[in-house]
DNA sequence: CGTATTGTTGAGCGTAGTCAAAGTTAGTGG
DNA sequence: CCACTAACTTTGACTACGCTCAACAATACG
């Protein structure tokens, strides 16, 4: 399954992050300097390709560069949760920080490259860097937000409102990480991975996905999602984006 | 409902958080010090009182002196989701030191103690005692690993499943935190919360509660839970403790 | 062009939900 | 200390949402 493979490439780390970043902390010169300094090794993942995995100790944090991934953990009858889906731009491990251990697996989407960086170097960063270190506390909190709003969908809400919350998270995150253009979001899911991030099957994922359809809040077919009409899509999804907390 | 009243009694912090912190980071007596030093309110709440509310913007963190506390979210058709529950000697809202507002409820279970620590304090300390620092970035990751796998158990898990795997887990960290006696635990939850707290209604817990009585793995009645089996309720709940990161 | 993956449909079933009432326990005040 | 009340737990009958299994259609891909 383990399909990675490390190149070097570019000497420097791409911007997406930082300009993430920037929309809530102010970076200095030396804090941006800093961050594009970190070493790391480029690594590309084909599809479904274990990036992490549970019991794994790690010595370095993964940025994802390009591509899809999803956090995953399997349970004893062989059924799949995915708890979390990160787009380009985000760390999918930075928990690496602290946790000895990884708690579960890291999967990738489709195919993806990740930029490693050493867990000692982003470290020492954080520890020069207060509003770096601010910075990276943040997502992380962020992510923890993300989190709980997933208990809820998943253990509070039926399976039409569920997917609708799914997709319009996907929706405004996907919007603000540049993947859309003019309303078409490249929706990297399977039904079967919708299935797995709602808790549903994949035959009443793929129902509940037409009857939104035939209402008009969405179009969705190879890999293209298309919001119809947001604000009954958010409506049937019970979505209030306050829990993304600006990330979007 | 907000039922909480300021009180200032005691001029240091208890110590039952350091001890935790010691099992996982060497401080300092500098650190410790440091710790013991900062300034706090201590402040009362009776039953259900709502300690945080969604939305609000909090200059303080709330470190649970005694009683238990849970956090929680509503859906539109009324339904609510707990989504953690926290036991003496953790911080509630650790977020608050990055996020600027509450995306999501803290409501005291039967009645607690708190000490309230300005924000910017704290925040001082985690700058000065990087010590510490490190300690409060593994509680927020632990918890965050916790809620992970709250989503794994509401998602992919069925009734019986669900229940035990939350009894697991409480009996567990209660048993670190103290609240334990001879194998029996000072279990704070009424079945409608522990129905909110797996994504069930309070009748099917009920009928599954019983089940597990039935088959002698636990014997709960009026706040007490005594595991019978652990072995088998470790079974029956798809139980793995990696996921608690050793914080018990 | 053939094969694997993904999406779609149908029929029947079962876990968990709903509603409603009764039983039990705990807490309160007279 | 007992009576009363509110909160919590238990039970029963019925319902329904989502699951299972199985087959087939449509895409993607090598």
């Amino acid at each position: 399954m383990r399909t990675g493979r490390a190149v070097l490439i570019d000497p420097y780390l791409p911007p997406s992050l930082l300009r993430r970043w920037e929309r809530r902390c102010h970076l200095s010169d030396q804090d941006r300097n800093a961050f594009q300094a970190l070493p790391f090794t480029r690594r590309c993942y084909g599809k479904d390709a274990y990036i992490v995995e549970e019991g794994q100790r790690a010595t370095y944090c993964s940025l994802l560069l390009s591509g899809f991934a999803y956090r995953q953990k399997l349970v004893h009858d062989g059924g799949r949760q995915i708890m979390a889906i990160h787009i380009p731009g985000e760390f999918i491990d930075l928990e690496n920080c602290s946790l000895a251990v990884a708690d579960h697996n890291v999967q990738s989407l489709v195919g993806c490259e990740v930029a490693q960086v050493p867990v000692a170097a982003l470290r020492d960063l954080a520890q020069a860097h207060p509003t770096i270190a601010a910075a990276m506390r943040l997502d992380m909190q962020i992510n923890a937000s993300i989190s709980r709003e997933w208990v809820v969908n998943v253990g509070r809400r039926d399976a039409r409102t569920r997917i609708a919350h799914l997709l319009c998270e996907l929706a405004l995150r996907l919007e603000a990480s540049g993947n859309a253009t003019g309303g078409i979001y490249q929706f990297p899911l399977t039904q079967d991975q919708v299935a797995d991030a709602t808790g549903l099957t994949p035959v009443h994922t793929n129902r509940t996905l037409q009857s939104l359809r035939r209402d008009g809040l969405i179009s969705l077919s190879s890999g293209a999602l298309q919001v119809l009409n947001w604000e009954r899509l958010r409506q049937a999804g019970d979505f209030n984006e306050r829990y993304l907390h600006h990330a979007v």
